[in-house]
Order: structure tokens, then sequence, then C-alpha cells
DNA sequence: GTCAAAATTTGAACCGATCCAACGAAAGTG
DNA sequence: CACTTTCGTTGGATCGGTTCAAATTTTGAC
């Protein structure tokens, strides 16, 4: 049987040794942290009795409070921890995010919790130099508590237009029509609109009307950006059928029952994130709906899961990593000059797109 | 232009409002920590003097030396940070140790490094109540840095015999017999093993003896779990080609090409990961070999990839979500009487494996 | 109006280190 | 040998809070 921890408790500290050592604390403190100043002898003794009483070290914990750094940004989000190794973008993010982190030398503190108050608290208490937001729901509670903590932070994807905060994102509007034009230069007519959350109010079918006033800015930047582009076709865009889903399967999968229940099926979906398209196409190859033979698709956020789909799928990439690497770097480098940046967003076709059928 | 921070520092403590609201510090400290005991009309002028001057609220760095716990367990492994985040095992892994960290409101820090004197540094400073240890390499030096820190720890999937650290693991002798019996069992009868790394040494044709010498543990019991089974069956483990791979694309799909470029290529594959075996699974179907007509597979880990590959995947699932959770376990709630646990692990039987051709 | 009980507030001690000005001893200089 | 450097060591101050026993104020009862 070995014990988890060598000893019961763990009393030892730097003071305590530095007595057995008959040295002075501030000798002790340096036989760590600067050896090289410490005369050999004494240094040995002070190792000696270090080892002899099981001192682990001098402890982080009061280092801390002395440094003021804590070496570590934290990475925060109103979705449960889990979220962070299950969701394909939010992988891609933190994948980039440690690299980053990696390269400077920095930890990483996952901030999250099940419940709302418990997030509060995890915030308040998370030893971290700065914050990297993940609002992707327009989360405002969220920023609020990062900003009350007044240490640096920066929203990632920020689903709001609170020009105060300082934020990575992309310019939605611009993407969105990316996708919208490629599928309207295919020829294609009839479309549909797989939406993200507007509100937290569930999903169906939905309007432009209600979507403008959604709560979450990137839904509706991206239907604005989409119906600026098709009308530009001219396309009535108030006939192209809007189903709002919770980026889940089941949502996606009623909202293409009702949207294909119709008499006149679209030949062409825009899905506002790859989560959604690649549900869509599940759905499609079950119901024998070939893409883009039948329909086209196109996507949105550029996730790695899109490039192997059967078919691969066309999407509006968002710049993923380069996103990750600013925001560590806004936080380590703080010079409080970061506000709002929005990076280009780039279409990648693949094969989930082409023309409508004859 | 919204700076990043609001002030350029922040010297404002809780003795900075404690004397501008005229109260003690004690007082002060109570109205954040224990609102309900100090009077509302000292409370209030306590908060309107933090608001005005921009109080953060309790520093965590200072609370964190008087509370001694720090509420969060640290992770730790010897590859760089992203590998949380891109390695299909260690994401269901960090899942279920995010889920038992939320359940008990204890926070995660990523502890690792892109070089081992950076992660040395990193575990001796890392601001956490234990770690767990990734060492799915043998690294035998992360475990001893965690010992070093006198902190509680427990070893993940330890790739080590040491006896005398805690750790959770599985039984890897017995999953792999599973898995040749389970090939044996459909009357297999040429076989060829994918093997994990055994040593630093890259990859290639290795041999059972050489095998038996590696570093690894996890490399060596699994093949040996593989080669009693077999020799059960009255098959000749000492004709079945053994090709150690580093678990990734490029040297997988060299040892198929090593494999099947004999004289009499195997109809059953025993990968000793699912990645592995995902890898292969892509190799057979570029060279048109069909799976499971020509040749079976079986993998290890049961990570969720291996449900959804083409054709889904057999293989020896680990119970991933449980170990996280015992391991999440271990480190609160350290009674100090976890030494090893060994998990059942389960044959998880999908459409990669079927009986050979005739 | 007096006194004990209850409710608040105070201030010193402490958490575990690092930092730094000052000091003593050894080494170097003229 | 007196005097300046250099090297190592010392111990007090500090980081930013929390805690608790003691002091003080309020409240309630008679």
């Amino acid at each position: 049987m070995a014990p988890l921890t060598s000893g019961k408790t763990r009393p030892v500290r730097l003071a305590d040794i530095a007595k057995a050592a008959g040295v002075s604390h501030g000798t002790a403190s340096n036989v760590f942290a600067r050896p090289e100043i410490v005369r050999e002898e004494v240094r040995e003794r002070v190792k000696a009795a270090a080892e002899a009483m099981g001192y682990g070290g001098p402890d982080p914990k009061g280092r801390l409070l002395r440094a003021g750094k804590v070496n570590a940004i934290g990475v925060a989000t109103g979705e449960p921890l889990s979220y962070f190794f299950d969701d394909p973008f939010a992988r891609v993010m933190m994948a980039s995010i440690s690299q980053a982190c990696d390269a400077t030398g920095a930890g990483i503190s996952l901030v999250s919790a099940a419940n709302s108050e418990q997030l509060a608290w995890n915030i308040q208490s998370a030893l971290v130099d700065g914050f990297i937001v993940f609002c992707m729901e327009g989360d405002s509670r969220l920023v609020q508590l990062a900003r009350e903590r007044k240490l640096p932070f920066v929203a990632l994807d920020l689903d709001s237009d609170d020009q105060t905060v300082a934020a990575i994102g992309i310019d939605n509007i611009a993407g969105a029509g990316l996708a919208a034009r490629h599928l309207a230069e295919l020829r294609h007519r009839r479309f549909a609109v797989l939406a993200l959350p507007c509100a937290d109010a569930g999903f169906g079918p939905t309007t432009q009307a209600q979507v403008e006033m959604a709560l979450y800015s990137g839904t509706r930047d991206r239907l604005r950006g989409y119906f600026a582009e098709l009308s530009s076709f001219d396309i009535d865009v108030s006939l192209v059928p809007i189903y709002e889903t919770v980026n889940d399967e089941k949502s996606v999968w009623a909202g293409l029952d009702h949207i294909f229940g119709g008499a006149e099926p679209p030949t062409a979906i825009l899905a506002m994130s790859d989560r959604i398209a690649l549900h869509a196409l599940d759905w499609l190859r079950q119901h024998d709906i070939a893409v883009p033979g039948d329909v086209s698709i196109v996507g949105f956020d550029g996730v790695p899961e899109g490039a192997i789909s059967e078919p691969p799928l066309t999407t509006v990439a968002q710049p993923i990593a380069e996103m990750g690497r600013r925001a560590v770097k806004a936080i380590l480098e703080n010079d409080g000059s970061l506000s709002r940046q929005l990076l280009p967003v780039d279409l990648v076709v693949r094969a989930s797109s082409g023309p409508p059928p004859a």
C-alpha cells in the first residue's frame, strides 16, 4: 500500500529547514531561488536538511503572493468544463491557445462551472493573469464577471456589440456573404438557412425580423450577411425559410424535417456552423438526398471535421489558430492597446457545394 | 479604444478600501467573505468605497496563502499542451476528469511544457492541490517531479511497474487477451501486431524479445496478453510479425506496407491503440482490402472515433470515464489510501472483425 | 434605568515565501 | 597595518488577504 502522500500533513516550511540548518530564512530561500550566491558548504547543508525533513521545495503559494504574476491564463466559458474537450471549434481554438502558451511558458487554467453561482466564484477566485473568455452564446454575464476581476481579458468570437470589451472576432457579415455568394454564383435560387440560437428560447422556425432582434449578434450578423448577398442576386429573401437550431443533432434534424416538408424544398442550405452542417449532412444522407447533386450546403467555422466528412464540407473558415494566438498575446503582453480586432475569414470550397439540379 | 484594463496598475487592496470606508481590514474582509455578519450600513459603505476605488474583489493570491487549498487539480503530461485537445484518448479522459471536477467545483490546470526544463519548473510552481499525471510513455521523470512536489498525485494509464506510485490503470494483459481471443475464436490463424512504442527509438519491425525489454510496460503487457491467448489457440506466435509504430499515420502506414509486403499477409491485425487501428483502416481502404472481408482488425482504448469509423471498430474499451472520475476523487478526497487500481476492460465488438476469408 | 446576552467590530497574528538594506567577515590594495 | 572591495549572510518588511479572541456596541428583559 503506497499512500498517496508520503506523510500525514506537511507543516514543513522554508523557515523550518532554515532553523534546522542553522541559517536565516533569507539564506534558505536563496538556496532554492538563486543557489549560485550561496556558499557551497551552506547550500549543501540546507539541501540536506530539506531532504531530511521531506521538504518539497518552496511552496508556490507563498512565492506567488510576493511575485504577483501567476504565469497562467484562464480560459473561461459558460458551458461545462467538458466543452473544451468535446466541441470541435473549442478544441481547435484551445489547441492554438495552448501552443501559444507553450511557446511562452505560460500555463492554462480552465475556468467554468456546472451552475452559474459556482461560475462566478470560480472566476473570482481563479489564479490567473488574465482571461480569455469564450462567450459563444452572448453570455454577457461572463464578460461582466471577467471585467469585475479587473484583470486583462479578451473575448473570443464575441456575440455582443459591446464596444467597450476587448475582443477578437471575425467579420460575420462578410463571411456569411461569402457563403451566400458562392451558392448564388452556382445559380442556386432556392435557399434555406439553419441558424444558430437567437436567444435561449429553444429551436424552431423563425423569421428575419426575429433574428434581427436576436440576443446574439453573431447569429444576427450571419443572417444579415447571407441575405444582403442573396438580395444582390435578386433573390427574394423573404421567402427563404430560417430554422433556428441549438447547434445539436436533434434541432438540426427537426429543422430539416421542417424545411424539406414544404412543397418546394431548397437546393442550397446555409448553415451557420459546421456542426449544424455536419449534422445536416447526416440527415441528408439518411434521406437519400445527394450532396451536392440535389442539395448544396455550406457551413461556417472551418473545423477540421469538415475536411473529412462525406462529402467534405464547403465552409467559411475562421482563422481559429490566429485568433487563439492573438488572444494569448493580448493577455500576456497586455499593453492595454487592444480593443477589437476583426479577422478576415476564408471561403473553403470543398465537395458539399455544386450547381443545383437541372 | 477600450483599453484591455481599466487603469494602469492596481495598487488598490483590501486595506485601502478599509481605510477609505473607515473600518478595520478585518471588517472589510468580512464584507466580501461573509457579508451576512456585517451590519448592512457598514456593508454598503464598504462596497461603495470598493466600487469607487475600482477594487476588483479580494485577490485570490492573498486568500490562497491563508486558505491553503487551491481548489484546482493539475493535469500533467510530458507532451505539449495541445495534446489534451488533439489526442482522442486524452480528450475522452479529460472530458471525464472535467465532469468530475465540475461536480465538485474544482478547477483544472493544464501543466506541460515544450521542453523538459520548463516542464520541471511548471510542475514545481503549479498552483494545484494535486496532480493527475498522464504518463502514456513511461515518462518516469514526470512521476518523479510530481512526487517531489509532495502533493497527492495519481498516475493514469501508467506505463511503469513502479509499485510505489498511486496509479489507476487497466489490466493490459487481460485486455489484450480479450482482443486476441475474439479473433482466434473467429478462426483467424494469421496475425500481425501493430505495436505502440517500446522505447524512444522510432518505428520499425521488432521482435517479441525486444518488446519484452520495452521501457513501456503497457506495450509489453499488451503483447504478452496477445501472445498468451494466441498460444492457447495453438498459434505459433514466433511467426507473428510485430511492427512498432509511434502511434501516428506515417509509422502505421509504414508498418502495413511492411506487413502486407510479405508472402502470406495476415487476416487479422491486433492494433495496440485505436489510433493505430483507425490509421490502419485508412490504409486498408486505400489498398482495397476489405474489412472485415479480407482482414479483421481490433483496436485498443475505446475512443469515440472508433464507433463512427468506416467500418466501426472492434476494440478493447478502457473505462476511460471511470478512470477519470476515480483519479479526481483520489486527489480531492485524498485519504492516502489509494495505491494502484486496475480497472477491468471490455471487448466491444463492432464491424471491423469477422471470420477470415474462406 | 440597569444588567446580561447578542450582535458587531477591532487589531494582532498568521499563511509561506521573496526581497533588500545593512552588516560581518574575508580578500585585496597601497 | 589601516582601508576599501567583495562575498555571504542576516533579519525585517512585504505581498494581500483570513481568522479569531477580545473589545465594543446594541438589543432585550426586568
